[in-house]
DNA sequence: GTCTATAAAAGGATAGAC
DNA sequence: GTCTATCCTTTTATAGAC
């Protein structure tokens, strides 16, 4: 009966071991482990290693791509749909830190694997891209540079903490921390304003 | 005698298999075969699989991280280091395909691993910090938003290389080596345009 | 230096008892 | 549903012949 509970554990802790080693880096026994449960269980649930980590996998990337949708959002402004995005982006990635090179890593091991993951989102990508032309105005070779500055802006800061942490502030983690809390505010202003002065 | 040229091939080899895979996905086996030699010689040259990654891992960042001399250098106007920099970083980048990920991924792996990795190039960040301080104009805080500005806008679009060029291409790689090459221009400007406007 | 053969260890998966 | 014990494959590493 304690079907879900078990269940639960499982994927919280594959969850966490997957995103912080890769598909190849995390071990079952360490996932186990960390859920308090043996190999066997493991098996018991998801048969194999490779169909627990497609689960983890297609819930993490479900969680981020379809905020891509905020950016489309007529009836805000241009301004707004920029702060919420980035907001609510680096606050997904402050609270999974892992998250960011998790998912670059893992595409980039096994990239046709990622058609199945668009469509069980429901998003087409080629209808996102004209949807944000339509409602940012832009050329869709605009839009494209925007959203990957955008994004670059984002995403790479957090992909990069081990890394910028300790170039930038002798690897006090505390202080990268706060100086990505600032770039919630900064980066939308970096970003709108140089749609102004082009 | 053909000493040289085997541990050439090893070397070579390994840069490759290791960029691709990562430690843990690239094998020993693999290696070998891409080298055209057989596993017991690979020990035979580097004892274990950690030395040899180490070897290649050292060699990869140290052809890196030097670049950010270039922004220190006070002969040439800030335009011009920004865009040498973004250009030369990027056609680094655009001949070893696997090397941003390769780095993030293995620095966040083991982190400690990277004070070793810093001393070895010579370079300490907190001088070089200093230096872009005094020649750039700006505060250290400044340096270092613009920094990380910087390096976003030149790593991010190649690490996620295989999921951009499938939203925004619809997987067609060649268009996406276009745009790539389109940004060792925009980017400059697009960096050095919020500079003024601030 | 280079190879074949093999040891030794790790890791994924299953059988069977409870 | 959960565990222990075990199997089987993969992978790293070494021994020893040439």
């Amino acid at each position: 009966m304690t079907e879900k509970q078990t269940e639960q554990k499982i994927l919280d802790a594959a969850r966490e071991i997957f995103m912080r080693k890769g598909m190849h880096g995390a071990k079952m026994q360490e996932i186990a482990d960390e859920a308090g449960i043996n190999k066997a269980l493991l098996h018991y649930y998801f048969r194999s290693k490779d169909k627990l980590f497609d689960r983890i996998f297609q819930e993490v990337f479900g969680q981020l791509f379809p905020k891509l949708q905020i950016l489309v959002d007529a009836t805000k402004s241009i301004e707004e749909r920029v702060q919420i995005f980035v907001k609510e982006y680096m606050t997904v990635m402050q609270q999974n830190p892992f998250l960011p090179l998790f998912i670059l890593h893992e595409i980039q091991r096994d990239p046709d694997s990622l058609h199945e993951r668009f469509t069980s989102t429901g998003l087409q990508p080629e209808i996102v891209m004209q949807g944000m032309s339509a409602s940012l105005d832009m050329t869709v070779d605009e839009v494209k540079m925007f959203l990957v500055n955008m994004l670059s802006l984002c995403i790479f800061p957090f992909a990069a903490k081990p890394l910028l942490s300790r170039i930038l502030y002798a690897g006090d983690d505390k202080a990268y921390d706060s100086f990505l809390e600032e770039r919630k505010l900064s980066v939308p202003e970096f970003i709108l304003n140089s749609l102004k002065n082009q």
